[in-house]
DNA sequence: CTGAAAGCGCTTACAG
DNA sequence: CTGAAAGCGCTTACAG
């Protein structure tokens, strides 16, 4: 491969100049400035990336670290922020990890050697050194699409809590009073939804009934499916389901298909993410949209930003959602 | 940051020992060992990266060439590539190729100056110069899920061609004679698929039809829509459909309720691929599974074995497909 | 088994 | 505006 030493000898110039020209610096004459372009088109040099990043001290990528087996939001998410990464001119690493210490620490260990500008969080690790190495080694991250508390680094994300609100209001606000929750403990979104749903029941003076909440594992369609399994082995009577993920929603809507009822006649169901997915299910899915992209986007400009500039705020933002009415709910009816 | 300088001076040895040491060579006395051993753990020294991968040459990652907009196959093949390399201890870089000669070319350029040790194809680039640059410096590279004619790189696949005809005599076997296909002209699976089509159907004796068939620009769901959209205004009779993707199946589907059919009542339909989704949807898609995990897998041995190896035999595996029968398809008793 | 030294390909003061 | 030189943190012959 050719190098810039090369590159020097044949324009007739210094390594120095040639540095010069291709970081784009000001300071040299025209005729060198040309000479050096035409001699760099002509043998085809690229800069090496390694040496670069050796001298530089920082390697322009940002870690990226998602959950072992991430779901259709995370995917969609991850892949806005990887094109975002890229316009930035930014390359990325993948974490991938599980719901481990031994997980966590080995990403942790990875991730000394690299030296990443920043760090994107699309999981939530609970090992305090590694919070304590970001901290102290001054590498900036963002956490995309939870409200983590005490957690310093800046983090986007809508107010789960409300969101998972309005949801339940729309159901209320049709006449139901029998709701039935479909949720999960793993990750802070989980509990922040659940306190959501008891809100927007306590403020109808709806009574909170634990026989008609689950809890499943994760949030997948095959955990919706076994979650609203338990619910109908329950045999309690309610008239719609707010399920707290959209995969948790299409499987609790196959499994109700399954079983004979009919979504909405007999059950209203809504979700929440507006994954690509839920405008296609049959009955198309209402839900509480995440404005994904602009998740996506913000989290690698702000992370951009943390990188750059001085001082090194971080800031906790909260996008807007917004309710999607389509066809998986009705108006209230009667009970099963 | 702690270098194995520092590392050497509190171990009292040279950096070459150092070196050896956390290397893994042999050649260390064992008291020297155990000393520097004691010294890394104690600094929590991690070699840098980038030094290494300046001084070796190789940079040890792979860079994953992928579709602007890669659907949800793509995505689940994605992330079990990503697993694998992170196992076999490789970084991947990702390089985003749209539909154009600029945008190959852009990837060609940062190609170069990556120094990736391979190189794994989940898009289908046309640039001659991309091909030429990986042979000229031997850059192995693996095509996942394509099966590319003349491009000398291991490739890792179904018989397209075969899957699709079975998919078509699966109907044919059910006494469906009036056909239609739902395909699309991009990549060289869109013609593989349909040859497969003309095959099987040409095999029962049953004449290609042109007008039973459609394209569509791309394979998403929203595409299965428009495809089925055009078929069903072209008023021609037909029992069952063959839709060469299942995202492009789920469409056709989605698009079929609302016009008031049923599906498999009125339209049998089978997709291919059988991503993730398909088992949920109501009803369940009939289709052909293509082995994702292990056609990801796979890419990651073959690409390993092809860097590490001394002999760059390039091979063209294909995987065994499985015709998965589930709700979408049914015996043929009317056209519509 | 071990260390001194060269070299990988860059960037960045520094001196002119 | 330009070049010589130092230095980034490693690995790898080479000599002992």
């Amino acid at each position: 491969m050719v190098s810039i030493k090369e590159v020097a000898q044949k324009a007739g110039v210094s390594v120095s100049t040639v540095s010069r020209v291709i970081n784009g610096k000001q300071n040299v004459s025209p005729e060198k400035r040309a000479k050096i372009m035409q001699m760099v088109k002509a043998t085809g040099y690229v800069p090496n990336r390694a040496a670069r990043d050796m001298v530089m001290k920082r390697s322009f990528t940002v870690g990226i670290i998602i959950p072992m087996t991430f779901n259709m939001f995370q995917r969609q998410l991850f892949s806005d922020i990887e094109h975002h990464l890229e316009d930035f001119g930014y390359h990325s690493s993948f974490y991938f990890v599980a719901m481990s210490q031994e997980s966590e620490e080995a990403c942790l260990r990875r991730l000394k050697g690299e030296k990443t500008d920043g760090v994107i969080l699309l999981h939530e690790i609970e090992l305090p050194e590694f919070r304590e190495y970001l901290e102290k080694n001054d590498i900036p991250s963002v956490i995309a699409t939870f409200e983590k508390e005490r957690w310093k680094s800046t983090s986007i994300h809508i107010s789960e809590n409300e969101a998972a609100s309005a949801a339940v209001n729309h159901l209320i606000k049709l006449g139901h009073r029998e709701i039935a929750l479909l949720s999960g403990k793993r990750y802070s979104f989980g509990r922040q939804r659940l306190q959501g749903y008891v809100n927007a029941l306590e403020s109808a003076g709806i009574p909170y009934n634990e026989s008609k909440v689950v809890f499943v594992d994760s949030y997948s369609i095959s955990d919706g499916m076994s979650g609203m399994k338990e619910l109908l082995d329950r045999k309690i009577s309610f008239s719609a389901l707010f399920a707290i993920t959209d995969e948790l929603a299409i499987g609790a809507m196959r499994y109700l298909k399954d079983r004979g009822y009919q979504v909405p006649g007999d059950i209203s169901v809504v979700g929440c993410d507006d994954i690509e997915i839920s405008s296609y299910t049959i009955p198309r899915l209402t839900t509480i949209r995440q404005p994904v992209s602009e998740m996506g986007k913000m989290s690698v400009a702000m992370l951009h930003s943390l990188i750059t500039s001085e001082s090194k705020m971080n800031v906790n933002i909260a996008l807007p959602f917004t309710l999607i009415e389509r066809e998986s709910v009705t108006e209230y009816t009667k009970n099963i």
